[in-house]
DNA sequence: CGCCATCTTGATGATCCTCAAAGGGTGTGG
DNA sequence: CCACACCCTTTGAGGATCATCAAGATGGCG
């Protein structure tokens, strides 16, 4: 079994493009290694992290056959994980200067920027309840067509993504199906039962506005293209 | 007096669009409005919000001179709104596709990426005082030298960028004044007294690898030259 | 001077983390 | 094939933290 040093290249530019199968729990790259590529999930799962100092986790996304990760500019800032066996699609970043794969690369960004965003807004809800309703939600969404889905990854690892412990993890999702919202067949797959009221709970964000705390000022921001 | 200046102008004067002063309080534009412009802060403070179904705010990033917000794709994601009275360079966006002005437009999204993964790094955090600890360093770290700064922005946007309350925030920069850490002037001002345990406090990641809790399996991720 | 917004502080209760232990799979070896 | 070990998940009890309710301080401004 071949050993790379720390911080080799995974890929060399010539390899864009390749798959490659990856075991469940491969790490395909740490925090601080070189970014000189960047991936897309043919199949299964992938985490990405960043550690604390005590050693906790914070995982920052779950990507999905489709989604891209590892779009950093010099190191990579997260650690990127299999959950289950994967097979990815590397694309190799020139080192110097912008991508001639340009307009992946871009879409990738945005994507990432999309990511963060949901995580953020993840973590901003109060309770726990509240927070693992949005997060069924969007795993719904993805994974179950709206009615139900997957978590293929540990109680461990929607914990650390939710800010949370697998024991309260684990009590609130008990909870609600004791409440009659979801309902599991294993503990890896979850329906759900009453969507209003997941809704309710989760705090999902109609499109429209939502009680400004400041007044609306922007009568005052037309840019004049003078 | 601000102490940013961490990156040169995004924008020749020629190429921007008008610059314009924006009193205290502006929303700049709203979550769900046209993404026709993306902004530079030419001077004050500028705070980007979503707001979750249930009426609070998130507030996912402050922006000081010389930062960018606002490269939606669609539609603006967030709401943003000056915290203090500010001048912004406001930059037109083609409505089709790519912008022209591509290098500045990427590497506005790379930094408005990294400001996101700034925010999930301080939600974090576990407790309160992890959460101010952190904050307080970032802030002394563009505002002061690293040996204090200024806290332009009201506690309650505090609060709603660290998912607390003004309450505890509040309670919580007590007592780290009474412990010694940090001291304040003014409610505005603050600064630093014990660096050391300040950081210890907050955390703060080393650059090297935490005890990573997956084993390291890179070595079967070679992408095969096949 | 008085009003208002912001910040601070206190008391109480809900939520969640910690400590502890029991169930339920899966894989390995006897 | 069964027994056992291991890991993940679930559940319980108690305590720490933080949100809520309430009220007092501080500062700016008319």
């Amino acid at each position: 079994m071949l050993i790379l040093a720390s911080h080799e290249p995974l890929m060399s530019a010539e390899t864009s493009g390749a798959c490659r199968r990856c075991p469940r729990g491969t790490t395909l790259y740490h925090q601080g290694d070189p970014a000189t590529t960047w991936f897309e999930v043919a199949s299964g799962i992938v985490r990405t992290c960043r550690f604390h100092a005590d050693g906790h986790r914070q995982l920052t996304g779950f990507f999905y056959p489709g989604d891209t990760f590892g779009l950093d500019r010099d190191w990579y800032e997260e650690t990127a994980e299999a959950v289950t066996d994967a097979t990815l699609r590397g694309h190799a970043r020139p080192a110097g200067g912008r991508d001639d794969d340009d307009d992946n690369a871009r879409d990738a960004l945005v994507r990432a920027l999309g990511s963060a965003r949901s995580c953020i807004f993840l973590l901003g809800h109060r309770t726990a309840q509240q927070r693992l309703a949005a997060f069924l939600l969007v795993i719904a969404n993805r994974t179950g067509g709206g009615l139900g889905g997957l978590l293929p990854m540990s109680r461990a690892d929607i914990a650390d993504h939710l800010g949370l412990t697998i024991h309260t993890v684990s009590r609130t999702l008990s909870t609600m199906a004791r409440k009659g919202l979801i309902a599991f067949d294993q503990p890896s797959r979850f329906r759900i039962r009453d969507a209003v009221r997941l809704r309710d709970l989760a705090g999902e964000a109609r499109a429209e506005r939502v009680s400004p705390v400041v007044p609306d000022m922007r009568a005052g921001l037309q840019f004049a293209h003078e």
